[in-house]
DNA sequence: TTGAAAGCGCTAACAG
DNA sequence: CTGTTAGCGCTTTCAA
């Protein structure tokens, strides 16, 4: 039992193929007896279209191309199921692909993905985006970027890092702390580990606090994972730069610090405070829950979407690009030791919210 | 500047469309010298294949789909992470669709992934497989499935529910519990909450205990989130049946019920002991870490992604089709109140380690 | 309003 | 060994 074809239902229907594609794709040039008639032979055949075929002849498929650097780390979950849900909307497949941190794969996979005409991109890159942009100029495939590792003209959607550093940071401030350490994804300079290096820095340039390199931790291999963090806060404590707060580039490296003070039998937050960024789901369930500063992810996800169909659908002119930055807050746990822990129950639902975003848009 | 085509390299190479096709697919009638002519006008122009003319023309394409339930819930991530990676190898590419508990969606994207000619399927079921079954057998299109929901015949990979939830509940009667709960994900019925909870009941028999049905809660909506688990609690403390432990289906429904408990200042595991199912990586983070029953992730997807590519490649005979059962293995730790707390720091390259499957194959 | 016909880029008989 | 040719299923001019 073969697969029914245009070309079967133009012959039950005693017209042309000309005339079903028409009909099928709701185009002008056909009278609304003949369309009516041919979509019902389809519906009753049930009819579906081979995306292949239509893909190779129209350069171009339903297909939207996703290219995330660590599917495994529950700041993307949120994400993902907001595109998910958007590209199910707009009729769309999504293909999903991770690159692990990996130079070669992110390159290797957005390649794939435009030779196999995905109708749109949105990626979590690893490098400049510049990279890429002339090649998804040349083929017209529009890109959303999220948390791009450098400003260039593009859509993107990404997140005050120096905000939400700053917040932190001056929040350990408040709470008495002299001498904050920072643990960074990979080298402190590279971004966005360079921007909440940044945040760090101003908050301890205005409470007139000296910086010391001594408390500033690079992880080797920067994939920001519980491990990193572990190994991160061994090397931390041996520095001999006495921190009394640690404030880490994310919550999975902060979850792994957490273990590693833990484990010499240092008190958290009694003996160091930690504060992460993300706020993961899994934050406020912790061992100690997390302060941490907390990224609106569905939305980040949402927004991106939203962004890449409204070029896809032609809504914007080609130069008009968006930059959404979206602001982050600091969300107060144990782990910082405040008075004010609020570690409430969690507004479950929340991040299904559709609410209007609180986002800003930057120049 | 469009891109090359077969055309193009034939008119550079002076042969004919045919013989382009050969040297690129290494295709036998050709002469070493031609071929590699070829090969290297091919290179050194940059020419890359049209995925979707060639899937039109075969009739199949290098894409790999991943139908999942719920790409939310951590116990995926190693599972994705290892399928995407044995499709990489293996030079395809990764198509992931999330259905969310939803029925419709689940066929809809099997339906979409099948017409978008996926050249194999890896379906995490919400409902029996059967269903899909001679679909997948017309079209010609291999499967595996995870976890699904009854026994069939295909290829699947699963757990051994039963005797995890057995070990689980096994441990806690040890310890002394006699009036033990179990929240089970949906109805208790339903497959696999269905066979946990065979286990659960098959360990109370064997050590003379009762069953009580005020000791077991099922969820409304069968998610198995951490809000199931958190209101799940709250009715399983208002049945009155004065549970002294507590399983719960999985590791998000555990912390959803511990949350509940610390809100009514029950204590874990004083009060009352918890177990959970899975061992998702945060288990050990946890507030109170969770004793919890594990499920080798990591292996399933890989197993999986295995037993795909044979298929494809043609490895096994038609009927020939395996369900490999995994073994999970039951970890204390503090929320079951043992006197062996294990809180070890965890293995962190574990899942990475490519063992020799510790799977045994059923019939 | 409809139809004929030429592709989209590649594969796969079938001849030579 | 190599070339010719006919598709794969659909879209899209260009005529009618």
């Amino acid at each position: 039992m073969k697969k029914i074809t245009i070309k079967d239902i133009a012959r039950i229907a005693g017209v042309s193929l000309a005339t079903v594609s028409r009909a099928l794709n709701n185009l002008p040039r056909i009278s609304p007896a003949t369309k009516e008639k041919i979509l019902r032979i389809a519906s009753r055949n049930g009819y579906s279209p081979n995306p292949l075929a239509r893909g190779l002849s129209k350069g171009k498929t339903n297909n939207i191309g996703l290219v995330l650097i660590d599917i495994t780390n529950p700041f993307y979950s949120p994400i993902i199921q907001a595109i998910e849900r958007k590209v199910e909307e707009e009729g769309c497949n999504l293909l999903v692909t991770n690159t692990e941190h990996s130079l070669t794969k992110e390159e290797k996979y957005i390649n794939s993905l435009l030779e196999n005409r995905v109708s749109g991109l949105i990626i979590s890159p690893i490098q400049n985006p510049q990279r890429y942009l002339e090649l998804l100029k040349k083929r017209k495939i529009p890109a959303v970027f999220l948390c791009p590792p450098s400003e260039v003209k593009c859509d993107c959607v990404d997140v005050d890092n120096i905000k939400g550093a700053y917040d932190a940071v001056n929040h350990l401030i408040r709470l008495g702390h002299k001498r904050i350490a920072y643990i960074s994804r990979g080298l402190r300079h590279r971004h966005p580990a360079c921007q909440r290096f940044l945040g760090y820095r101003n908050a301890l340039r205005d409470n007139n606090l000296p910086f010391s390199d001594e408390l500033v931790v690079e992880t080797i291999t920067g994939q920001g994972k519980i491990e990193e963090g572990y190994q991160a806060a061994f090397k931390l404590l041996s520095n001999g730069g006495n921190p009394t707060a640690i404030f880490t580039f994310n919550d999975l490296i902060a979850i792994g610090c957490m273990r590693a003070l833990k484990e010499k039998g240092i008190r958290v937050p009694e003996d160091i405070a930690v504060v992460g960024f993300d706020d993961i789901g899994f934050a406020q369930f912790l061992d100690v829950p997390l302060t941490t500063v907390k990224i609106p992810e569905y939305e980040m996800g949402d927004i991106a979407a939203t962004l890449l169909f409204e070029r896809i659908n032609g809504e914007r002119k080609a130069n008009n690009y968006k930059r959404i930055c979206l602001i982050p807050e600091l969300v107060i746990r144990k782990s910082c030791g405040s008075r004010f822990i609020h570690d409430l129950i969690p507004d479950f639902a929340s991040h299904r919210k559709t609410t209007e975003s609180q986002a800003i848009k930057h120049r």
